[in-house]
DNA sequence: GTAGAATGTTCTACATTGTAGAAACTTTTC
DNA sequence: GAAAAGTTTCTACAATGTAGAACATTCTAC
């Protein structure tokens, strides 16, 4: 149940860019709807070569309608339960932690 | 107010180690409660050059006890500034989505 | 007080992930 | 059918993640 391996950052957001993007998840748009959300500049090389990478780790699929320019991103299973995981994780590293009554240095 | 490049998933990890870990932040403490929390093994050699790292960013101060062989570590006020974007810019993300109700390919 | 065990830190080296931008390819527009 | 707009691929490098052995310090027992 637990795949090593943890997710990377930006791992993160591009799969949930392409998660919301749902139908239209092709490079670009996944960019713009990162760069929206976020409301940092993204890269689109940074975004394809995270794409091939989880592509390649099998969480995320691409494939081309027929003659077309677009190549389309889905997550897949495998993806769903590593981003589920990555935010357990963290959740319970942040429970009980308030930034805001901290006594800070300088 | 959006001082850039975000933080590594690892490096918030440790950061967020030394929190927990109040006073007792020391190295060995922090690796010792991030394996607690994430229930993942963690080199000792990682949480070093981690904050090693962060403290040359100026998210983290460390001192050492007079005469003393442990290292303290404490996380600064610019390191709050980040645990607080990194974690909004996150939020932001994941808003709206449920994995639990999601079509999947295989 | 000193040898050995236990605890802690530093160092080195390499793997993985993050990032940018130009080149190449497709589709659209005129 | 050529230029423009939109999209993907490629290349190269920077930053972060990771492991483990070497080194230093403290503790314990004798």
């Amino acid at each position: 149940m637990t795949s090593d391996a943890p997710l990377g950052v930006f791992e993160e957001q591009v799969m949930l860019g392409v998660i919301r993007t749902g139908d239209e998840a092709y490079g670009m748009n996944v960019r713009r709807e990162l760069e929206r959300v976020t409301g940092r500049e993204v890269s689109i090389g940074a975004v394809y070569a995270t794409l091939d990478r989880l592509e390649a780790k099998g969480l995320v699929t691409s494939r081309r309608a027929p003659g077309g320019a677009r190549r389309t991103f889905a997550v897949m299973r495998p993806g769903m339960v590593m981003l589920a995981e990555t935010r357990a994780i963290r959740e319970r590293l942040w429970r009980g932690i308030d930034l805001a009554r901290l006594p800070v240095l300088a």
